[in-house]
DNA sequence: GCGATCAGCGGCACG
DNA sequence: CGTGCCGTTGATCGC
């Protein structure tokens, strides 16, 4: 396509705040919270009206370069070359794609007023175990009235038979080193505040070596939650309605 | 465009592993280590050549929906229907998207060798400040020697003029409550090992209030860097040479 | 706006 | 492969 034409739609999309595609040849440099530079390859650049800016290779998942939403947007076409930028005027960042080559130029709007939902966040399972606590150990019960102080972050604040206080940290995948370092920090934080015994729980559907081991010389406990079978929400509530459940979604 | 002719593109697309975009009118499903759902929406369908899968909508700079590379990737047309599904064998993620209506579909190849370098990342600086370890402290000497077992992800191990070990963790940005537990980590790591007095100092350009109070209660201290993203090899103090550095790159 | 944390994090390097 | 951790992390929620 000629340069002269993809300008004409680029600088049509900028200016009316449509969302652009461009597919062609580009280098592309980055300089803002760290420095990127990239030798000239085709790649497919994102514009939405949103000033949000894409730069993709033709493998993996994620962007090279980008710019957030409500990047200052440009274009110019100089020598032989169509020049796209974003700027960040706040933060100074600043993105240049320099195009040689365009295969193909495409200005649109589109109309998407919906927002995703998503399910079996950590929060869905926080939720869930607060209810169940006894899968976790046999008398534990959920202390709702969190005395502000005390309830910052901590997914689960409890209380075991004993009368002794148990930080819960819930993780929704493997368990690591900082998950045990987070729970030691609320943990610490409790015993701080409180003259009571402080105990502390990891909740997850496994953990890793050296979390373990860390976790248990800190005196901690590990507890699996299956959480497919036990605690995702009105979703999935067991392995025999999985396949339905299933069924029903696709 | 006609449905039909969008599934033509898309199967081309599919069965020969060419690039495909596709803007039309879909819904979305997800189903994996999460569970997601969207109603129908005009949004923006990418799928690489190396079976990665995107789905964007007009606003954010992430994806809604995606699969990473390797995905299966299918397409079939039913009635009134073009359903587009990227699942994954060995972890049982799918994804569905389907279109009730085809603006635009565009098969492509790409050709693109090159790969992004990017400078002044969190390892750069460390390797910088390894070689200007006065910045933070007069008299610290880096051991180099690693006894293998001590250096795992620390990132500087020094000792200071009285002989004390240092661990030094590296940020390139705010520190954060988390930078604190992982240094303390570190440190109790190192203490446990070896037999001498270990000192903790966490260098960041800026630090949060709790986590310098987190560091402080904890005995450690903060090193401020002052670092430049463009002088990748000189980076401390340089204001001067920013603005012609910036000139040279861009 | 900053601060803290989650994320279907993704990606990378190392064992 | 899993483990650990950085990332121009991004996005969200609370203050």
């Amino acid at each position: 396509m000629d340069l002269k034409e993809a300008f004409r739609i680029a600088d049509d999309a900028i200016k009316n705040f449509k969302n652009l595609i461009i597919i062609g040849s580009c280098s592309v440099k980055y300089f803002g919270r760290a420095t990127s530079k990239i030798a000239e390859g085709e790649r497919i650049i994102i514009i939405k009206e949103d000033g949000s800016f894409l730069v993709h290779q033709n493998k993996k998942l994620a962007a090279i370069n980008y710019q957030p939403p409500k990047s200052r947007i440009s274009c110019e076409l100089a020598d032989d070359v169509l020049i796209l930028k974003a700027a960040n005027r706040r933060t100074g960042e600043q993105l240049e794609v320099r195009l040689k080559e365009v295969k193909f130029a495409y200005a649109f709007r589109l109309k998407d007023d919906e927002s995703i939902r998503v399910f079996a966040t950590e929060k869905d399972l926080a939720k869930d175990l607060m209810n169940k606590l006894d899968v976790i150990e046999e008398g534990l019960k959920p202390i709702k009235e969190e005395s502000s102080v005390l309830r910052g972050f901590i997914d689960i604040l409890a209380e075991d038979k004993n009368g002794s206080l148990v930080v819960i940290e819930v993780k929704r995948r493997t368990a690591t080193l900082d998950a045990v370092s987070q729970l030691k920090r609320y943990v610490e934080e409790v015993r701080k505040r409180k003259d009571k015994p402080v105990r502390g729980i990891l909740c997850a559907p496994s953990i890793t070596p050296n979390a373990k081991t860390y976790l248990e010389r800190e005196g901690f406990k590990f507890s699996k939650i299956d959480y497919d079978a036990t605690t995702q929400s009105d979703w999935i509530k067991s392995v025999e309605n999985k396949q339905k459940a299933l069924e029903e979604f696709f």
